[in-house]
DNA sequence: TTCCCGTTCAAACGAACGTTCGACGCGAGC
DNA sequence: GCTCGCGTCGAACGTTCGTTTGAACGGGAA
């Protein structure tokens, strides 16, 4: 059984450095908390118990760090929802219903999200990354449209009486219902409704949002 | 309406201190288009053509500046937004249905932002202090859901048969849809579209926005 | 043992930041 | 004519930041 914390980083340089990883945990903590720019680099050497010149030592800078973070975590994201996708494909002849394709790309964030898993910080800094994230890692979610590409080419192959224009800003709404999932967004809507929506219960508001957004495009 | 006695100071020092208004378009612009903690006191004193220590003598500080700027802002748009909502209820008998609800919460950022539109920098700054806000702003926020329940409360009276669980969460879809609005995501749906999709037919993108949402309302 | 090299350490560097200071110009009012 | 107060100015202050430096450490190889 693979320990969930030391998967994180290739195993072979794990024992070379636990540092690295020490640092590497302590900085997607904080970033996914604070902030990118709230969090300094003196915050997240002595958030990990480490010298404070590890960050350039191990990284090269506090950007490198930042920057091999997200791509990270939103690689294992990416690749998560391609394998549901790929799988939906599988159980429906290669043509998923637009349903099953939204769930591919809600499912995984949702899951990792939720409140006891331990990819909960991951899914916050990669959402965070994409408002505050440097012009480098919005250069990457740029030319990242090929990991789109095949969810709104599957939206066409379910839907191919739908004018593509449609399709493409449906989607761009779908896409703007998972973004907004932030703490913040969260706590107003629990503050608003007076308690009565429960972040907790995952495969609830995975229900919801599917319901919403399939009336979506099927309207 | 506009009665001279009654009227209040926003006026009154506009000739008093031009460069206190060149100070709060440069710093509005620059927020807008390059984000909070990117922009220093420098860049906006240059941009406005005024010396370094006009904002701390006529804002307090740079926070107080970013405060002020936010404040007549998203005044100003929750303002609209009530004014059609309430216009809304004037054209339905005091019960307006779920389309015009949501038309008088899309339009005004929509308009606003349009390509054209002098506003299109403030709706920006607003959608950028959502997410990049200080702890002040989003204390304003999360306080600030009395606009909100102006929404929630036509929605119920709208549709009473739905629970009051589903549609606070139906309402977090629809924010978010709204939220992410940016250059960026503007930007990556373009490219991945082909440039299929025109982001300056703002009604279309109005009546776009409108059929998804309803439609989401009645699953 | 001695050497070596990857790693860690305390300390400092230089730049950028928000803010403050004191001087100066200038029109209004006694 | 003089003063007073408001607005503007250049200059500097003190802090925080990311990064760099050079010495010290520590275990494996010769």
């Amino acid at each position: 059984m693979t320990d969930p914390l030391t998967q994180d980083l290739p195993e072979t340089d794990e024992a070379q450095a636990a540092t690295k990883q020490a640092v590497f945990n302590a900085a997607e903590r904080l970033f996914a908390l604070h902030g990118f720019q709230n969090v300094s680099v003196r915050d997240i050497t002595a958030e990990a118990g480490v010298n404070l010149a590890s960050v350039n030592y191990h990284f090269g800078s506090k950007d490198a760090l930042l920057f091999e973070i997200f791509r990270r975590r939103t690689s294992e994201l990416n690749r998560e929802r391609a394998r549901m996708l790929h799988e939906a494909g599988a159980r429906h002849n290669g043509k998923p219903p637009v349903r099953a394709i939204l769930e591919a790309y809600f499912a995984p964030p949702l899951r990792w999200g939720s409140p006891d898993h331990d990819r909960r910080i991951s899914v916050q800094f990669i959402i965070r990354a994409r408002s505050e994230g440097t012009a480098e890692m919005r250069e990457v979610l740029r030319n990242d449209v090929s990991h789109l590409e095949r969810f709104a080419g599957a939206l066409m192959a379910a839907r191919p009486d739908l004018p593509k224009e449609d399709l493409y800003w449906r989607l761009h709404f779908v896409l703007g219902m998972v973004h907004n999932n932030r703490f913040a967004e969260f706590d107003r809507l629990h503050h608003l409704s007076g308690g009565l929506t429960r972040e907790g219960d995952v495969d609830a508001l995975l229900k919801r949002m599917l319901d919403f957004a399939e009336a979506g495009f099927a309207a």
